[in-house]
DNA sequence: GTGAAAGCGCTAACAA
DNA sequence: TTGTTAGCGCTTTCAC
C-alpha cells in the first residue's frame, strides 16, 4: 500500500501538503492539488484505515453479536444491519455467541479494546436464562453505546428494537377464533426466550378472553424432534383445529404433518407461524405468517447506533425503544 | 479506555517500562512487573487494538465477502469461518455482495485499505456470469491473500475450498438408478452458477451412461416460483419417478408437492437434494440429502488463509485447492 | 502556499 | 533494570 510519505517524496513536497491536497484544502495551490491527485490516482492511493482510526479515535466499525446465525430471522437482521451500516460508511465485525453467555462476554472483551465504536446485539439464550447483564453495563460504562434487538435485556438502559410479540400472537389467535376454530394450540421451540414467553402470553390472553377452550401449549426443546413431537401431539389431540407457531420452523412442519395425516389445511385445521416468506413456501399450502420485518429491524438498530455515535451529546439515559410492528401475511394455511 | 501513558504516569515509570512489564519482558524487575500488572488489572487495561495494528502492520482481521447471507449454506460457512478465525485470534468483517459484481468490487475497495489482512469469499452470481476477475487479481497483486470457497473463479491463482459437485450428483443419480428409477429429473434454481452447472453435468453423465432415458432438467429462475413450477412439471411429466435437486429448497418442495398430488414418497418417487439437515425436516418424509459440510468448509477456508498470513514465505503461485467431499445422508425420501 | 512538528497508543532498538 | 527515542500513517496547528 502506498503512503502519503511515498507520494510526498516522489513529488518533492511535504507529507502535510499531500494530505491537505487530497482533502481539498483551501490552503493548497490548484496545480499542486492537481499534481498530487494525479499521482495518488496513479498509485491507487487509499488512506490507511488503521492510521485514520487511531488519529480520529473512531473505527467506523460496529460490533454485532448474534446468538445464532443459522436462524433465518437473525441472518436477515444481520443483512439489514450490514446494509444500513454500509450506507453510512460503517463496517461490521460479526461475532456469534452461539447462545452462550461466556462467548457473549468474550466477544465484548475482544471488541471493547478499540476495535469497534459500539455494539448491536441480540441477547443469548443463556444470558437471558441466567439474567446476567453485568457485561452490558460495563461496556456502556466504558462509553460503548449498545443497541439491542429482538431479545433484549429490559433492565439495561440502552436503545432497543423490538417486535410487538404479545399483540402479534394475540391478534393471530383472535383471527383463528373468528375463523370459527374451537381448539387452538400454541407450538413453541423458544420457550426459554423472553420473546417466546411474550408470544405465549398473547395467545393465552386471546384464548382466556374467549372462554371456549383452555390454552393448549406444546413445548419442544430440540429442533430435531419437531416432526415427531408435532405428529404425536396432533394424533393425541384430534380436535385441534388451529395452530399458532412461535418460531420459524414449526408452522410449516405442522402443516406438512397435518397433510400427511389426511387433514385438509386450512379446511380442517388452520396454521399461523412466526416465520419468513422464504420458509413459508416449504409447506403446501404455504404458511400464513406473522412477518417480523427482520431487515427493517436491522436497519433501525444500525440507525439508532450510528445516530448515537455521531451525536455524542445524546444523554446516555435518554434511550429509544423502537417497536417494529409485525405484519399478518395471509397465505394458504388459513381461511 | 486506559492507556499505557496513564498507567506510566500513575506509577512514576516510563511508558516503555509499563509496556515491557505487561509483556513479561525479562528486562523488567519482578516487583515492577507486579506493580504494573496490578494497576493494569485494576483499571481493566487492554492494549488498544488500533494502535497495535498500526504498529505491527497487521489487523488480525479477515474480510469475508458473501453473496447472500439468507442462503442457509452460506450462513453455515460464515459460522465455520467465524469459529475458526476466533480460535486463532482473528475477527471477521462481513460484507454481503448480494450477488452483485459492483457491490463485490466496492467491498474490496472498502477493505483493502488496511482494514483486513486478507479475504475469504464466494464469488457473486453476476461476477460469475460476466466472468470478471480483475478485482481479485488486483487485490492479490497488492499483497492481500484470498481464499475462495464454493463458487470459485478458476482462473484466479489463490487457495480454494470446494465441493465435489460433479461426483455428488453423479453418485446420487446412480443411486436412484440402482433403486430402479426409470425417469429421473434434475431440478435447479442455480443454473447460472458454476457449481450448478457441475451438478447438472454429474447428473447428465450418470443418465447418459445408463441409456434408459434422456436427461430431463427443470430450471427455475425465481425462488417464489418453486412451488408452482414444480407442480406444473410433475403434472406434465407423470412418469417421473426420481428427482435430484441442485439447491437448498427445491428438494423439500418437490416432496411436499408430490405428496399433495397423492404420490407416495419414496415408493412412487424418490427425491435427493443438495440441502442441509435443518431444511431436510421441512418435508414429510424427510429429504435424503447431499450434505456439504458447510461449517467444515468455512473452517478450512479460514485455516488456509491464516496459514498464509502467518507464513508469509509461502509462494503466491503455490496454491492449495481443498476438496471437501459431500456425504450422502439417507433419510426418508429414498428407498 | 508550503512545511515542520506534535500526537493518536503502542513496541523495540538503543542508551544509560 | 529502567528510560529515551523513533516510528507505524495520518491530520492539524502553527510557523515561515
Amino acid at each position: 500500500m502506498v503512503t502519503l510519505k511515498q507520494l510526498a517524496k516522489e513529488l518533492n513536497v511535504s507529507v502535510s501538503t499531500v494530505s491537505k491536497a487530497l482533502n481539498n484544502s483551501e490552503e493548497i495551490g490548484k496545480d499542486t492539488i492537481k499534481r498530487v491527485k494525479e499521482l495518488a490516482e496513479l498509485y491507487n492511493y487509499k488512506p490507511n484505515k488503521v492510521a485514520l482510526s487511531l488519529k480520529q479515535s473512531q473505527t467506523k466499525t460496529i460490533g454485532v453479536i448474534i446468538p445464532n446465525i443459522l436462524n433465518h430471522f437473525m441472518a436477515k437482521v444481520l443483512f439489514g444491519i450490514e446494509r444500513e451500516a454500509g450506507l453510512h460508511g460503517y463496517n461490521i465485525i460479526t461475532c456469534i455467541s452461539n447462545e452462550s453467555l461466556n462467548k457473549e462476554k468474550e466477544s465484548f472483551q475482544l471488541l471493547a479494546n478499540g476495535s469497534v465504536d459500539g455494539f448491536i446485539l441480540s441477547v443469548s439464550k443463556e444470558t437471558q436464562m441466567e439474567n446476567e447483564v453485568a457485561h452490558f453495563k460495563k461496556a456502556l460504562g466504558q462509553g460503548f453505546p449498545i443497541v439491542m434487538f429482538d431479545r433484549v435485556a429490559h433492565d439495561v438502559l440502552c436503545d432497543k428494537v423490538i417486535v410487538d410479540d404479545f399483540d402479534s400472537t394475540y391478534n393471530a389467535t383472535k383471527y383463528l377464533i373468528q375463523e370459527g376454530r374451537k381448539n387452538i394450540s400454541f407450538v413453541t421451540t423458544i420457550d426459554g426466550l423472553s420473546v417466546g414467553k411474550l408470544r405465549e402470553q398473547g395467545y393465552n390472553k386471546a384464548i382466556l378472553e374467549e372462554k371456549q377452550q383452555k390454552p393448549l401449549v406444546l413445548k419442544i426443546a430440540k429442533q430435531e424432534d419437531l416432526q415427531e413431537k408435532i405428529k404425536e401431539f396432533l394424533e393425541n389431540n384430534k380436535t385441534v383445529d388451529g395452530v399458532i407457531s412461535a418460531d420459524n420452523a414449526s408452522g410449516v412442519i405442522a402443516i406438512n404433518t397435518a397433510a400427511s395425516m389426511g387433514l385438509n389445511v386450512p379446511k380442517d385445521i388452520s396454521v399461523i407461524g412466526f416465520s419468513s416468506n422464504y420458509i413459508s413456501s416449504h409447506s403446501i399450502p404455504k404458511l400464513t405468517i406473522i412477518r417480523q420485518h427482520a431487515k427493517e429491524m436491522g436497519a433501525s438498530a444500525a440507525q439508532l447506533l450510528i445516530n448515537r455515535l455521531q451525536n455524542r451529546n445524546i444523554a446516555s439515559d435518554e434511550t429509544t425503544t423502537k417497536i417494529i410492528k409485525t405484519s399478518f401475511v395471509k397465505k394458504g394455511s388459513t381461511l
